[in-house]
DNA sequence: AGGCCTACG
DNA sequence: CGTA
DNA sequence: GCCT
């Protein structure tokens, strides 16, 4: 997810004391919000969706209009937003946070005194933000193209599908084919059938591998639009390769749908200064994969009607192979010193 | 007034 | 260009 | 649009 870029902390961005005790939200709400995205409180649950979900919806509509610079504050709004404890239930509450400014504030006042703001509707209403919107929720499909296919006079998936003169690449492809499914969140139970279809691929291939979940779930969260993985070998060195294997065992178990294979470009010789911080530059992969019902936990042999349903789904999953030092600062790090490596490690 | 991720495929 |  |  991307949660914008990161703020430059400020004093001001910490709660100002309010002994007048006018403020009617939790003083803990406005607290703590750190100057960086990812080191901001990542809830389960958006207290603030009523928000949060205008704010995107703008951004969005800015994306399209090629407002780059709207787009991201939005973005950002939604994220400080997103990070909140609590409700805001006035705009006092919000006083001092970083990325939310007038206009922002004004949005957020209508929707206060309105349950919904007007600006958002007329952009919901709009024919090319509905076509833009729908095109571009294909996987593998950006503002660009989609604006392309709507210039062409295109206006539902059904008309890119069946016009001859459109050729789509491989992501789009697998976009269309699985489009229900990856549009559909994905539950806790089926990350966990994911998690031991991985596991048991992996330690196949090698019995002392170590497999983490990560993302979403691993925070405990119910549902996500994806699965991740942190993958590595105790031994340093002996992740090389890994990543490639257990790509191959799952196509040969026919259940690789899709593969994004981005090999790593860590190279010390190369770097000029080391930057733990820096994961990008692992193996990693991006996936769909096809996951049987039967797999997953609740949904055992409940199958009455096999007319009914294929009996399976494809499910976005990425796997990042770090070498094992870097693995288990990058744990640490999404953990918390309050979970211990025997609770995050699948075995 | 000017910036607003980046690296990869 | 699109992804994370 | 928000921040510097």
């Amino acid at each position: 997810m991307r949660e914008g870029r990161p703020v430059r902390v400020e004093t001001r961005h910490s709660i100002q004391n309010t002994p007048t005790g006018t403020d009617c939200s939790p003083p803990t709400a406005v607290a703590n919000v750190s100057q960086y995205a990812c080191q901001r409180r990542t809830t389960t649950e958006n207290h603030n969706k009523i928000f949060t979900d205008v704010m995107e919806e703008l951004a969005e509509s800015s994306e399209f209009n090629e407002s780059k610079g709207p787009c991201l504050a939005f973005r950002q709004a939604a994220s400080v937003l997103k990070s909140l404890p609590s409700a805001v239930h006035c705009l006092k509450a919000i006083q001092g946070l970083p990325c939310l400014g007038e206009h922002t504030k004004a949005v957020m006042e209508e929707i206060l005194t309105f349950g919904r703001s007007f600006k958002v509707e007329e952009i919901r209403c709009d024919e090319r933000y509905q076509a833009l919107k729908l095109f571009t929720s294909v996987f593998g499909v950006g503002p660009k193209t989609a604006e392309k296919w709507y210039r062409r006079g295109l206006r539902s998936l059904q008309e890119i599908l069946t016009e001859p003169n459109i050729q789509l690449n491989r992501m789009q492809r697998a976009g269309f084919l699985y489009y229900s499914d990856i549009s559909k969140a994905v539950s806790k139970a089926e990350a966990k059938a994911v998690g031991c279809i991985i596991e048991e691929t992996v330690h196949w291939i090698a019995p002392d591998a170590i497999l983490a979940l990560t993302g979403g779930f691993r925070r405990g969260k119910e549902y996500g639009h994806d699965v991740d993985f942190l993958l590595t070998m105790p031994e340093m060195g002996k992740e090389e390769g890994l990543l490639l294997h257990v790509i191959d065992r799952l196509k040969d178990q026919g259940i690789l749908l899709y593969c994004d294979y981005q090999g790593s470009t860590f190279d010390v010789s190369k770097l000029p200064s080391c930057r733990f911080e820096d994961m990008d530059c692992f193996q990693k992969c991006f996936l769909i994969l096809r996951l049987e019902q039967g797999q997953v936990e609740g949904e055992r042999g409940l199958q009455r009607d096999p007319g009914d349903s294929r009996g399976w789904r494809a499910v976005r999953v990425d796997l990042v192979a770090p070498p094992v030092d870097r693995y288990a600062f990058a744990l640490l790090g999404w953990t918390g010193s309050r979970v211990g490596l025997d609770q995050i490690i699948v075995k």
